[in-house]
DNA sequence: TACTGATAATCAGTATACTGTCAAGTTTGC
DNA sequence: GCAAACTTGACAGTATACTGATTATCAGTA
């Protein structure tokens, strides 16, 4: 029971490793796109919502604020997103997909999709739909524990509080 | 079945995610200890197996050999591991944790193993034994697609070849 | 209006984690 | 016995990802 969780069979070391492979099999399937995960990720729901500023871009992928400011310089010296400071709110950058962007996101998504079958594919078929539903409840009850937490319309950590 | 996996939903998003959550949970549990997750697997390692050299451990704990040098001068400027070139081959340097490493690892295994449970808590009990198994395989057979395979001997990566 | 508090983006610092390259040392093949 | 092939550790460069601080702007109020 206890050396169960001896590093080798802890959740948090293989947690580790699957990360490691699906950004593996990520940029192998993708590489001729050269693009990241969190770039994808970002150019996505950019895409999903156009004019998004950089607070809500970090909020809907869940990832820090601080972070998110280098991914989208990135994003916009590849010239796959454009940034235009809002109108009504001069702080704020609102984010744009550039036809590039449309370009390269609509040739690598099937790439991304291939990728992510091949994380799951060690995985007897009926299983893969348990394990998802497990991967989905731990990230949601456990939200907001990350310092970024996925938040849905600016509001509230969506999960259980501390 | 398309936007199963649109993003939000996708097995490569979720994992990312649960990574960040697992990594705020230990750093949590583990505040005044003052170790990242990755120290801690490499001096738990080297105590499991004092002389280790550099490269031995990152195949062990399954990191780039790029990485765990940075890694283990922190833990050389923190006094919790030393490193003395080996006798046999003067190329490497052999790894042993201090007195002051072999206290801190007493104090924080259970700080640790605290956040390991915790990382599982929204699953039902009768459930985490198969997200563990499911984990573990997706690990084992994806292995060899990283570039810091497993290596169980100094031999080949474990895990079905690409 | 001037003040207060909150928010948006940025910046500095630290820590993984990868690619690719290199020098020094070791092993192997002939 | 020695040159070629390989291994070890290190370095430079890039990309997430965090903490904590700063600056500019905004919104509500005394």
């Amino acid at each position: 029971m206890t050396d169960e969780f001896e590093l080798y069979g802890a959740p948090g070391h293989l947690i580790r490793r699957l990360q490691q492979i699906a950004v593996a099999l990520f940029m192998a399937e993708t590489r001729r796109f050269d693009i990241t995960p969190v770039q994808y990720a970002a150019l996505f729901s950019i895409r999903a919502k156009p004019g998004l500023d950089q607070t809500a871009l970090a909020n809907v992928i869940a990832i820090d604020r601080s972070t998110i400011a280098n991914v989208v310089e990135r994003l916009e010296a590849k010239k796959l997103i454009t940034r235009k400071a809002g109108a009504s709110d001069r702080r704020t950058k609102r984010l744009y997909v550039t036809p590039a962007g449309r370009k390269l996101l609509a040739g690598a998504i099937p790439a991304v999709q291939s990728a992510q079958g091949m994380i799951l594919a060690p995985l007897k078929p009926g299983e893969r739909g348990a394990f998802m539903s497990m991967l989905r409840r731990m990230v949601d009850l456990n939200n907001s524990h990350s310092r970024a937490p996925l938040r849905v319309n600016g509001g509230e950590p969506v999960g259980k509080e501390p």
